[in-house]
This record gives C-alpha cells, sequence and structure tokens, in this order.
DNA sequence: AACCGTCACAACCGCATGCGA
DNA sequence: CTCGCATGCGGTTGTGACGGT
C-alpha cells in the first residue's frame, strides 16, 4: 500500500517552535478543537505538518499536562509498570495522568533506566552476596559479611490501587505470564530476574533528599474555577480537559472579558515573553485568538455578515451541530447558539 | 575564556493500526 | 477485499543548557 507522506516536506518548518506558533495552535485549538490534525495547521496559518501540530499539542500544550519534576510516586509507578508492560509507554502514560508518554519515555531513558539498571546490579550483588553468605555460613557458620546490596522494602499498592481504569489493560506481575511484548532490553536475563524484585525499588534510595523534591506545577494544568457551558464539558481532544476541582469548565474564550469585534482583529497582546508567562500562571483564564484572516469566511464560525460583530465562543456549542463531527473534513465547528 | 562531554528534553521519523469509502 | 487517510506509538535524533577541565 502506497502512503503519501504525512508531511509535505516543502515549504513547512522543523525544528523548534516558536511562541508564535504555539499561540497559533492553541488559539486554533482552543477555539475549534482538533477536528483534523492534518488539515488543522492550514486553517490555523502554522507552517507545520499535521502531525507537527498534534505533537506539539499532545506532548506540551495541552491543558492539563503536568510538567515539572517527577515525583517519587510517579517513578515508582514508572519503574514497576515497565517490568510490567515493557516499552508501551502510551500504556504507562495512561496510568499517569498529566504525563505524556514521549515524557516518560525520554525520563525513563535519561533517568530511571540508569537507576533500574543499578538496582538490577545491586540485586544481583545481593544475591550473590547472600549465596555466598549462604555457602560461607554453611562452612563458617559464624562470620557475618555485610551486606553491600541495600535492600529497602518497599510496599506498593498493587497495580489496580494506582489507577482505577487499570483493570483489563494491566496485569499485575503475578498474573502475567505473557511477557512477549515486553522489549529486548526488558527481556534480558537480568532483566527478567529482576522481575522477581518488583518490589525492591532499594536504588530509588540511593538518591538524595534533594533529588525528590517536588516541583509541583500542578497549578499550571487547568485549574480555571469556572461554570460549564451547556452542550459540552470543554473536551477538546477526547477529554483534554479535566478541572481538578467540581467545578465544571467552559470555553477559556468565555472566560474572556476581550470582546473583539471584527474577524480580522487578531492578537490581543503580541507580547510573546507575555504569552509565556501568561501560560506558567494562568493560561486557561486568559484570552489567546489566532489570526484568522487567512481563513476563509465559510469555515469559520458564523458571524454577522457586513457588521462587525463576531460572536465569542461561548456563544456556540460543541457538538450540537452536525456540521461537526471530528471524523468529517467539514470545519464549521460549531454552530450559534440563539 | 574556550572547549568538550553529558544530560534532559523537544521534535522528528517510520511503521502500525483503525476505519471508512 | 482493497485502498487510502488519519492517527497513535515507539525509536531515534537534534539541540540547548550545564558542568568539568
Amino acid at each position: 500500500m502506497v502512503r503519501t507522506p504525512s508531511c509535505d516536506k516543502s515549504g513547512l518548518r522543523k525544528g523548534t517552535w516558536t511562541p508564535e506558533e504555539d499561540m497559533k495552535l492553541i488559539a486554533y485549538v482552543t477555539r475549534y478543537g482538533c477536528w483534523n490534525w492534518r488539515q488543522l495547521p492550514k486553517f490555523a496559518g502554522l507552517a507545520r505538518c499535521g502531525k507537527s501540530c498534534r505533537l506539539r499539542w499532545m506532548n506540551y500544550l495541552r491543558p492539563n499536562l503536568k510538567r515539572g519534576n517527577f515525583t517519587k510516586e510517579e517513578e515508582e509507578c514508572i519503574i514497576r509498570m515497565h517490568k510490567d508492560l515493557g516499552n508501551r509507554w502510551s500504556a504507562i502514560a495512561a496510568e499517569l495522568p498529566g504525563r505524556t508518554d514521549n515524557e516518560i519515555k525520554n525520563h525513563w531513558h535519561t533517568t530511571l533506566k540508569k537507576s533500574s539498571q543499578q538496582s538490577t546490579l545491586t540485586n544481583e550483588e545481593a544475591r550473590a552476596s547472600k549465596s555466598k553468605d549462604k555457602r560461607s555460613k554453611s562452612v563458617r557458620d559464624s562470620v557475618p559479611i555485610p551486606n553491600n546490596g541495600v535492600t529497602v522494602s518497599v510496599t506498593l499498592p498493587p497495580t489496580s490501587q494506582i489507577s482505577d481504569n487499570s483493570s483489563g489493560s494491566l496485569s499485575t506481575l503475578s498474573s502475567s505470564s505473557d511477557f512477549s511484548s515486553i522489549s529486548s532490553d526488558h527481556s534480558t536475563a537480568a532483566s527478567m530476574e529482576n522481575l522477581a524484585f518488583e518490589n525492591d525499588l532499594s536504588f530509588l534510595d540511593s538518591f538524595s533528599e534533594s533529588f525528590w523534591t517536588e516541583l509541583n506545577l500542578d497549578n499550571i494544568s487547568y485549574n480555571a474555577p469556572c461554570e460549564v457551558v451547556s452542550g459540552h464539558s470543554g473536551d477538546i481532544n477526547n477529554g483534554s480537559f479535566q478541572s481538578t476541582d467540581s467545578s465544571q469548565i467552559h470555553d477559556s474564550f468565555a472566560l474572556s472579558p476581550h470582546q473583539y469585534s471584527s474577524r480580522q482583529s487578531v492578537i490581543v497582546d503580541n507580547d510573546f515573553g507575555g504569552f509565556l508567562d501568561a501560560y506558567a500562571d494562568n493560561f486557561w483564564t486568559q484570552p489567546y485568538i489566532a489570526d484568522m484572516s487567512h481563513v476563509p469566511s465559510e469555515l469559520l464560525a458564523p458571524s454577522v455578515i457586513g457588521s462587525e460583530y463576531f460572536a465569542p465562543i461561548n456563544e456556540y456549542q460543541w457538538g450540537q451541530s452536525d456540521l461537526y463531527n471530528e471524523n468529517t473534513s467539514i470545519n464549521v465547528p460549531r454552530e450559534k447558539v440563539i
């Protein structure tokens, strides 16, 4: 089967995203959702391939992403699940809300993998020492041998307690006998042996206390006090929005004090530094308005032709219109609420 | 100060999979 | 059933920051 290239190589930007690009993507996805990643960059005014946009959104710009250092609990979870699942990063990420598979994968390769290997070695050393101890004990039965492999007993909750959706998708180590999906590096003898030490995370203690200092950036994730706008729950991209309190969510634009007067009226604040500051502090309470001047008028949300009126986003509803269907390429995403 | 190696992270690439025409 | 498209996934690469020499 011939596959058309996902990226038209000509004229498309690659590499690091600029704040301006981020802003355009955020503005577009916030407003219209990701109805079609491939078409999206065209309408969002981005010289990127859809794949790049999707990656950027999923791995970096999504509102409920937890950024910053991994907590001890998260790392323990990753390590344990990696033992269980191997390199199935997306499955691991599913158990860690706010973390992306890419983030977990990177963290594994840069930090946890070494620690895990170190742990394996330590365990083997400990075992070797133990067996040596046994043997010598049987011979001498008196001289104590210091155990270099520090073994700290860590009681971990069973997988099912980590996340309530683990049933079915994950199996605990004890019940999992099929490691066929486990990657090669995991299926090494050492790793397989290490399976026997599933709860032995002694290596974690080799890190200094400061290592575990949590840079808790939860506040960055969306947590705006708000109320729901009827018709949708703010669910962009399959549940990206999750309010952390009992309040419900509506479009970020609905919170906006800004009223803009024309389709061509655009970026409220061209200060990208300010944009990033806003992103860090109260991102989802601040409006970002994309330059839609390049978008054909018929593709934009309804506006009153001939007037300067362009309806704020909270006047539209998600999923209420037959015109909006994420499986189609028709990109009139919302209908106006009369 | 300059160079170099390492680390962490963002982004890219190719393949797999699901789905609709 | 085949084909083509959209998206997901995991491996790999690129790059900037940082510390050591």
